[in-house]
DNA sequence: TTTGCACCCATGCAGTTCCATGCTATCCCT
DNA sequence: AGGGATAGCATGGAACTGCATGGGTGCAAA
């Protein structure tokens, strides 16, 4: 079983465009990369996808290699194949991961997170990938569908999300 | 069938934010760590969810585990999915018992916990997870459901929770 | 020449590790 | 049954380490 992204972190951008990526993704990313050795720089891949996506998706190489695989099982030209294709060869970047824990995030992502100056981003777990955000746009778009559906029903004592049936086998 | 937490306890919450994790729960978190031996350390998960929320919730790995397994047998995007990969990964911390049967609270959940200075903490069990409170809050609350109902029917004999019908097999 | 980026070094603090103490429940021996 | 030894547990203190962050320098491309 490979790990998993657990949590969120809110981390700061410098001027430079520079973050830190908290350290418990550190280490996933790390074992997710087949290359990675003690010492050595972690590599993953960023998706960015298109001009209308204000957030980063990112994963393990060991994630992208499971999605490769699975590309090759698929019909070419069906429009799964096609849309995979696309959005995990065409709007992509390999990043590593420098001594210090961080990344620099190049102009071109700053500008799509909607990032200038020093402002705080939100990484935020998606299991098998994590997500980054600029910080207020998150909360502007009230992303999350659990607290948007808890804003209309007001705060209440419900510790639980309903989990799921047991599957019938 | 995995082990149940029982029971509900008191602790001590000094200045840095270290509680001792009560030992019988501790013997139920070891028991749910896949990867638990005598002398290791147990890890568990936290979940802390929306800003709304003042307690925690802790759960086993394995307990954990069985919601991934659901989880991996649900559509991607579908609002059942969405909520859990929100509950379960996003509001989430992995945290580890050190050597002295504690954890530190980091300054988040503390400050969610409302947890300032020394305070007391109260640790409830919940059959498969277990919560954690500021005492204070809790009692403040009066959040338990048995006593809320019973404080309006007023004082009575009535000891027995009623149990649950057997269910029909 | 300016701007973007890779590399190096510095620092404060939160988080972790290690050691010490008092209390209580348990066990064993007489 | 009494009493002393023992072990595990809840706490406290203090040193240490890694992490997040900031600043500077040099190089290469625009």
């Amino acid at each position: 079983m490979a790990q998993r992204f657990r949590g969120e972190f809110e981390q700061k951008v410098d001027g430079k465009g520079r973050v830190s990526i908290p350290a418990t993704f550190r280490r996933v990313l790390e074992l997710g990369d087949p290359s990675w050795s003690e010492g050595k720089r972690a590599n993953f891949v960023v998706v960015y996808g298109l001009e209308t996506q204000c957030w980063l998706e990112c994963y393990t190489l060991a994630a992208i290699q499971e999605i490769e695989d699975r590309l090759d099982l698929l019909q070419e030209g069906t429009e799964e194949y096609d849309d995979l294709i696309f959005k995990f060869n065409s709007y992509v970047l390999e990043m590593q991961i420098d001594e210090d824990g961080r990344i620099v995030l190049p102009q071109k992502l700053r500008e799509r997170l909607d990032l200038d100056g020093e402002e705080k981003a939100l990484f935020i777990s998606k299991g098998k990938h994590f997500e980054v955000w600029k910080q207020d746009k998150f909360e502007e778009l009230k992303l999350d569908p659990v607290r948007a559906r808890q804003a209309e029903k007001g705060p209440a004592y419900n510790p639980i999300v309903k989990l799921p049936q047991k599957p019938v086998t």
